[in-house]
DNA sequence: CGAAAAAGAACGAACATTCCTTTTTTAAGA
DNA sequence: TCTTAAAAAAGGAATGTTCGTTCTTTTTCG
């Protein structure tokens, strides 16, 4: 029997993900064609259907890797004490940490993906889990900064950590768009709006 | 000569357009089928390409519809007296207002139009075109708010504007994927960071 | 040697688009 | 006012291409 070393399997599902994640990025899932993920992978077309049993298949497993990596993003900063908020953005995106780091082409991919959500129920959700559970992550730190009085209590935790999290997606399709997107300058904006003098922001 | 009411011209492309808006939301712009516009806009093939020469024209048309929004619900906000700056959102994405009121439907469009940038040099022009000059009007906001003691003047108003537009951004992502997107909670949301106390944005 | 892996030709379905036909509409002529 | 002819508009079958996938063959390797 001629069995191959399992390693190598998972090497080969590996190569394909690389290679449809590039190809992805740079045409969307639609537009790209079995054909460019087989070239880019440098495989036939009987090979990569060893691994995986459709095009969707390869769709949903590259969208799966994207939103692992953003989970992995937010749990990173559970449990550790709790960074200043404004510089959360950087805490979540950071250049040379780990996750995310992959900078313009992670913000493409998750621009995608939140695309394919809109048509893809089973995605959603998925997509929809990962923000509840970032939601929960983040609120406990906005929680922990409420209880220092480092931020007003009579508003939801949740409701802060909204917004918290709407700043990372707004600063991801940013950097998805232009490629730059100061993080530097995106940190000082926000500093600059939470050091706003108290009758800035009156009730109604 | 039989030529017909050039108004007419103008109502069928906009029933095609309509049509392809509600396809393109339903299932993404490559994942529609041309068949798919004929059937929603209850027209034939010859019909339609009289009207657009393409497929991408008609994808062209509808992104640029929807920048279009967007453009013009930013401008609304220009010369206006300046309003509360927790309250952008609101007046961005307003339900009564007429810009972007479609509210679910207009943001997923909008998602759609950012992958789809990502692929498309013109449409990416476009988008930073709208992106830049939305930039200009909520920079001249911050500006005017910096004037009045505000917002700390010691920061660049582009910076603050990109914080601000990352926010709508962000917001419009979760009304893309939730649907609700609580626009109060928002607010209350933003108010409570703004109103932290100094000490909780300290510099570094 | 024999089984697993890869190659690549082959396949039917679906695609965007075109082309020819039919219907509708308008404007002029009787 | 009614008829008619021409032109515009719409219909819908046809077309050639490209798609995702499968199937058969060849290669590789334990």
């Amino acid at each position: 029997m001629a069995r191959m070393p399992k390693e190598h399997l998972e090497a080969r599902r590996r190569q394909i993900l690389d290679a449809a994640r590039h190809c992805f990025i740079r045409n969307g899932f639609h537009a790209t064609s079995m054909q460019d993920v087989l070239t880019e992978a440098e495989l036939s077309a009987g090979a990569v259907y060893r691994y995986f049993k459709s095009k969707d298949d390869i769709i949903a497993a590259t969208a799966a890797e994207a939103l692992a990596e953003v989970a992995s993003a937010f749990e990173a900063d559970d449990g550790a004490r709790p960074p200043d908020l404004d510089n959360i953005v950087d805490l979540v995106l950071g250049v040379e940490r780990p996750p995310l780091s992959g900078s313009q082409e992670s913000a493409q991919l998750l621009v995608q993906v939140w695309s394919e959500a809109l048509r893809s129920p089973s995605l959603c959700t998925k997509l929809r889990e990962v923000m509840a559970e970032a939601r929960g992550v983040v609120g406990g730190l906005v929680a922990r900064h409420q209880q220092r009085g480092l931020l007003p209590a009579d508003v939801p935790a949740e409701h802060v950590a909204d917004v918290l999290m709407a700043l990372v997606d707004g600063f991801l399709v940013r950097r998805a768009v232009y490629g730059h997107a100061d993080s530097a300058a995106f940190r000082n904006g926000m500093r600059a709006l939470m050091s706003a003098p108290a009758q800035a922001t009156r009730q109604r």
